[in-house]
DNA sequence: TATTTTTTGTTCGTGTGCAAATGAATTCCG
DNA sequence: CGGAATTCATTTGCACACGAACAAAAAATA
C-alpha cells in the first residue's frame, strides 16, 4: 500500500501501460514511421512503398488482390492507389477477364520509383533494427511474425 | 533469372516486403487493434485506454505530459482527450499554477471504466501474445523496447 | 530587468486503418 | 438454367498519427 496511495492505482492492481505489447507495437511502430518518412525519398508513405513494392514483384494485380498482398482491406488498398494514381505511379484499367476488377499496374516513373526507392528502403529496416544484434533482429521477425 | 523474368523483379535485388520489420510490425500492431476492438467494452480505443490508464496510475496531469506519458504528440493527444471529453471519462481545469496548462483529471465514470477495463486489457494482452510461450512473450516485450 | 528560448495548447492538412452499407459482376450449386 | 452466395470496388463515418505553423505563457539567461 505504499505507493498506491498518492495517485490511487487501487484500480489497476498488476497491470501497468509499460508492461503491454500493445503499447510497444505503437511505440516501435512510431520510431519506424520517422525513420521510413526521414530515408525514403519523394514522400513516399510504407504503405505506398509496400503497394509499389508488390506490384513490381507480381505485376499488374486487381486493387483488392494487392490489398491483400499488402496488409490493407479494401478501403485502405482504394486510398492508397488514389493517391499513387494522383502521382502517376501507378495507372489502373479495367479487367478484360472481369468487369469488376479494376487491373493497377506499375507506371514507368513507378518502376523508376521502386528502382531508386529499393537501397533506402532496405536502409531505413537496416536503422530500424540498429540496435538489435543480427541474430536479434531474425528473432524479432520471427516473433512478429508468430502474432501477426 | 530463372524467376525473375516473368514479373521483372530486377528492380528489386534481394528486397522483399516480407522481409522487412515495418511491415510485420504492421501486420502485428493491426492483429492487436482487431483484437483491442474486440475485447475492450465501451468502444475504448487503445490510445484513449492508455490515457486513462496512465491518469489513473499518475493522477491528473497536463494534457502535454499526459501525450507524453503514452507517447503521443500534441496534436494526437489533444484528440484522444477531446474524445474522453466528450464522453465525460475525464475533466479538464486550468492549472492555477500555470496559465497555459490544462489539468486532464480521471472524473468518477473514468475510474470506473479503468475498473471495469483492465481485466479485460489484460485478456487482450493474453491473447494477443497467445501464440507465444512465456519466454518468448519477455523476449518480444524486450525487443520492442529496444527497437522503440 | 529585458530579451531570448522553451513549453503548452491549438489548428490545419495529409495519410492511414477499419467497420458497415451499397451495388454490380461473377461464381457456385441445386 | 436460375437463385444464392461470394467477390470486387466504392462510399461514409470515425479515430488515430504526426508535421507544420501559430500564439500565449513561462523559464532561462544575458
Amino acid at each position: 500500500m505504499a505507493s498506491e496511495a498518492a495517485a490511487g492505482l487501487s484500480a489497476l492492481g498488476a497491470y501497468r501501460l509499460d508492461e503491454q505489447v500493445g503499447f510497444h507495437l505503437r511505440r516501435a511502430g512510431q520510431r519506424h514511421a520517422h525513420i521510413f518518412a526521414e530515408g525514403m525519398p519523394n514522400g513516399l508513405t510504407p504503405t505506398q512503398w509496400a503497394a509499389l513494392v508488390k506490384l513490381a514483384e507480381l505485376g499488374p494485380l486487381s486493387q483488392n488482390l494487392l490489398g491483400r498482398e499488402t496488409a490493407m482491406d479494401a478501403a485502405t488498398i482504394k486510398g492508397v492507389v488514389d493517391r499513387l494514381l494522383r502521382r502517376a505511379l501507378v495507372s489502373t484499367a479495367p479487367d478484360p477477364a472481369d468487369a469488376r476488377r479494376m487491373l493497377v499496374s506499375l507506371s514507368p516513373a513507378g518502376r523508376e520509383a521502386v528502382e531508386q526507392g529499393v537501397a533506402h528502403a532496405a536502409a531505413i529496416t537496416a536503422e530500424t533494427l540498429k540496435p538489435l544484434s543480427p541474430a536479434e533482429r531474425r528473432q524479432l521477425l520471427h516473433l512478429l511474425q508468430r502474432i501477426a
